[in-house]
DNA sequence: CGATACATTGATAAACCTCAAGCTTCGTGG
DNA sequence: CCACGAAGCTTGAGGTTTATCAATGTATCG
């Protein structure tokens, strides 16, 4: 019933990772590299050092777990290089992969008591922790920050209702093509322009995105590249014919 | 490829419907039924009245188009009655339902520029429509009412990523058992507990939401009711055997 | 009462999953 | 430096679920 073996999936256990405080000091957030793609870029100087104070930099390697959904929000999380998988188990260990967050992009902003997703890295990671309640206090003084963290909650809402159109109502192919283009765009918007597209996550972790099974997503890259519409590359991929993948992805 | 006609899936017309604006006064909005399941329970008096003056209540026949995917997104609107279905559609026909707005329920708390879905009405429907516009002044007055919009974001999220996990990892038997007893639930937080449920959507409907086909769910339907766990009733279903249900939804 | 929309049922086909084997890559230690 | 093993990826054969196509049934409404 589509799942392999309950052990690659995690649940409660901390596979792996370390976890190293930053030694800089406290004017971090000033010079952070992805604060212009992120919840940060709505700070003006001051409200920036504020944070400053509440942001704790991590380094994890990957696969190691954040946190697991159910758990109390005690942290939530600055994605700042790296990769991190969110996700959810049905009981008999079949993983929905809800997102992938890359830098700059904020985990659990919806300020909940406790994590509805699991989430660990997928590659080696830094991240900016912050305390919840500490980040609540923060908005209680600063109430237009609310208006910045709806906006990334809804745009998080919008790419969600994107992928249940993915999911119920595309083929396999469509599925892959338009996670690619996908993965190419959001790329773009922080390296710039390019064909090449990292993939650091696993086939597997393709799959349980996709609503597919691994095999299925492999045999669909072989397919497109057979057809010479990707190259596959050490890290990734490299978009050939982005064209006849637009259409394949079209909405 | 799992699209039943075209034309069964309006995207550009208004199919049917009427709008008749209520008659009342300047204090609709404090004698409103789903104001304490709405956005508008997060209201003080005054607050009240201020939205009274901007809201206007209409009520829609079945099948009529609120918005498309795409407009400029003018309104939003509270769903005071009725049920409103939300969707995607691809270039080819195939839908995708994201959601079934019922009473309380705001549809664009984004607040962005434009519709990301489109919204039609499933049964007769009553709703407060609000100009974005002036939503917006009131929020910039009242900047509280942002907790409250990204808290109903939040819960979307939410909601749309147990949909995904639904979509990408659920047998078509468990998408509906799931679904209805989503549906049981939602109708209780209105109506209180029953284990009846109204379903005023269509098998066709059912099946958008579910990324399944009409024959498949009507399948479903027919086994579960032989099997003793459902009773088809008029305007929707008895849950007979609320347990195995349960079981077969499980997280 | 007929027309129309909606729902059910059946037969068949296709997409995708499952199971199983072989292949790559890469890191480790002899 | 090469051999080995582990992990991840690909490929193949066959099975299951769900989609598709088609026909029939049922309810609603003029």
């Amino acid at each position: 019933m589509n799942f392999h073996k309950p052990d690659f999936h995690p649940v409660n256990v901390h596979l792996g990772g370390t976890c190293c405080p930053d030694p800089h000091g406290h004017d971090r957030c000033s010079s952070c590299a992805v604060r212009p793609h992120s919840i940060c870029a709505a700070l003006d100087p001051d409200e920036l050092q504020e944070l400053d104070a509440l942001a704790q930099p991590l380094n994890f390697t990957a696969k190691h777990t954040l946190f697991v959904e159910g758990e109390p929000a005690a942290s939530l999380y600055n994605v700042t290089q790296g990769v991190v998988r969110l996700y959810k188990m049905l009981e008999d260990g079949r993983r929905q992969i809800v997102g992938f967050a890359l830098p700059g992009d904020f985990i659990g902003l919806s300020l909940g008591e406790s994590h509805t997703f699991s989430a660990d890295t997928v590659s080696n990671t830094g991240v900016c922790r912050f305390s919840r309640t500490a980040l609540q206090g923060l908005v209680e003084r600063k109430p237009h920050l609310l208006r910045k963290l709806l906006e990334f909650s809804s745009r998080e809402l919008e790419s969600a209702q994107e992928q249940m159109k993915l999911l119920g109502r595309r083929t396999a192919d469509e599925r892959i093509a338009a996670f690619l283009i996908a993965m190419r765009d959001r790329w773009a918007m922080l390296n710039g322009q390019s064909a090449t597209v990292p993939l650091p996550m696993s086939r597997l972790d393709i799959a349980d995105f996709l609503g597919l099974t691994i095999e299925t997503v492999s045999r669909g890259f072989t397919r497109l590249a057979r057809e010479k519409k990707i190259l596959n590359v050490p890290e990734g991929v490299r978009l050939m014919d982005i064209r006849s993948l637009e259409t394949l992805a079209a909405a």
